[in-house]
DNA sequence: CGACGGTCCGAAAAGGTTTTCAAGAAGTGA
DNA sequence: TCACTTCTTGAAAACCTTTTCGGACCGTCG
């Protein structure tokens, strides 16, 4: 199978390739008959147009890319989608580059991108934390998930302050009181935030953080199965746990179920992320938070579409997370 | 910032566009001097040149598609880093397209990665089972991950017959004696090869399945507790189980920890797919089998680069596994 | 019957690059 | 001095499509 170009489709439709192009196109000055035949022409051939070419003369690509940083995909993914839902079938496809964290490599695709004239691109960080600017460039750029320390950048992220809130008040309508929040890397924003977040809301309820303080450490399993015996030590009368991350949140309902204590009865339980693997296939399935990356990924297409058409926008706009109720939580009775 | 085109780069070295072009593709015909002149032009401007332009008339989109169904990207990335890592840095870069299991968005994804002119295409499918081929297409295919049902295409696979028969050797060189295998959908033919591959060992050991069966159930988590269950009830003396993703040999893990049976010293457990998330978290770090995405997306890249040379392959090509020992097996005292 | 307006079509330019080929300059040997 | 290479360079064609603009044709009106 070869590929035909317009010049054989016109020959054989037995036109200029001016009229085929028009024909195909949908402009109105070529009679009804003639873009039949032309049509039926190029369906025979099983034309298909040189975007190539088209972008040569019309100066635009049909094409966006996706930067990241984040080599398991796993920010990366969900973005992606969205983006590439919100471009829908409107002709633009969207080029994911890895740059696994490395500086260098970064600059490479940055370059190959560039030279491949896509439209726009998305730059999705690896962390929530701020991330160098790209500094000025030829096309739209939106930061996502991880902003721009530069302002004039437009930066699209979660609310992570919002998320750790949230947790805290969901636990809170359910009645408990005793409330420990353990998470991990302090050296994360994303960390900070939450945590934040979730001392806040406590503070407007007039509790206090179970434990006395925030137990930062790792993004481990491990980690929260040590910081949940540590915890239960200090302090046998907690009644929820607050988790930084899924995976935390697996440590922890690992050491409640070994010491023989119920979730969601006596503790409850509820992580963050929503990261199905370890959400869905605990035991109990857990309550957790969703970033809604994907909602994050479909507006970062919007803001680019909007660029591309010169409105641009700047500045850090912060999207909200969203609670998704299992069984690691319930009302105390 | 704008875009310089050659011509820009042209006149401001003093040169025609062709001396520039060729000054700067390192073309022998160009005196040192000059060439020296358009390099610094081309700096001075940071001049990158259209790949659009260039393609069209190379013939080459310096570009190849990753047509892929695995929503989550836990087979597609590591094929498709792989794969980056191969083409390198030598101008082609990857379009990554998620058709999500749906066949019409893979034909509309087809149709955009066709019509901008890819020079190969790796399709990777999101289970081991054979999928349609995507027939005859204008540039070369190579299938991954999933076979296509036409012998004449060239598909790329991993053995999961041999990676059952790896499980079990190591398990049966740890000294152990009974040994069941707890695994997922029946209906996946990576279960079915998995199995074949560790009775096949067994029966070479002269040793016959623990509770005398293959168990097929779920790749969950909860299928691994219940089966595990199961297996204890009916054959408490086993000494160790193969799970045939590392979500089962989660759920293995928990039951027997559950049960105080000790890992590894009474029972060892080995998982398969080597997810970290899971594998690196588990209490105790799980042996497991790993599938060498990365590797097989760096072959399908070799693969495809030798077929847009024209030396095109058929056929199906098995990959062998590796055995990633943590310390979820030990040798029995 | 001539002018005019509308409809449909095609020639040609443009977009940015690579490549071929010819031409000019400079050097070599006779 | 002439014929002939060898080095450099530039003009132009090519890749495929879109778009502009002018031309051909037909019917209508005065």
């Amino acid at each position: 199978m070869s590929r035909a170009t317009l010049r054989d489709v016109a020959k054989l439709a037995g036109v200029s390739v001016a009229t085929a192009s028009k024909a195909l196109n949908g402009q109105p000055q070529v009679r009804a008959e003639t873009r039949e035949r032309v049509v039926r022409a190029a369906e025979q051939l099983s034309f298909s147009p040189n975007t190539l070419a088209q972008g040569l003369i019309t100066q635009r690509s049909g094409t966006v890319g996706l930067l990241t940083s984040d080599l398991e995909g796993r920010f990366s993914i969900p973005i992606l989608m969205g983006a590439e839902d919100a471009f829908g079938s409107d002709q633009t496809s969207v080029f994911l580059c890895d740059a696994r964290g490395d500086t260098i490599r970064e600059k490479h695709h940055l370059r190959a991108l560039l030279s491949r004239r896509v439209d726009g691109l998305i730059v999705v960080g690896a962390r929530p934390d701020t991330r160098p600017s790209l500094g000025d460039l030829p096309v739209p750029v939106v930061y996502a998930y991880a902003p721009s320390d530069d302002p004039a950048d437009l930066s699209l992220i979660t609310d992570n302050v919002g998320g750790g809130r949230t947790a805290v008040d969901h636990l809170i309508r359910c009645g408990r009181r005793r409330i420990a929040h353990i998470t991990g890397d302090p050296g994360y924003s994303a960390a900070q935030d939450r945590a934040r977040g979730a001392v806040e809301r406590l503070t407007e309820g007039g509790l206090e953080l179970a434990g006395g303080e925030v137990w930062f450490g790792m993004w481990s399993e491990a980690w929260g199965r040590g910081a949940t015996r540590m915890l239960l030590d200090r302090c046998p009368e907690v009644d929820a746990i607050f988790a930084g991350s899924d995976e935390i949140a697996r440590g922890v309902l690992d050491v409640l179920h070994e010491e023989r204590i119920d979730v969601p009865s006596r503790v409850a339980v509820i992580g963050f992320d929503n990261w199905s693997v370890l959400a869905v296939n605990s035991r109990p399935p857990l309550t957790t938070i969703d970033l809604n990356l994907e909602h994050l990924g479909r507006i970062a297409a919007q803001r680019l579409s909007a660029a591309m058409e010169g409105v641009t926008g700047s500045g850090v706009e912060t999207f909200p997370v969203r609670l998704i109720t299992r069984e690691s939580t319930a009302p105390l009775r």
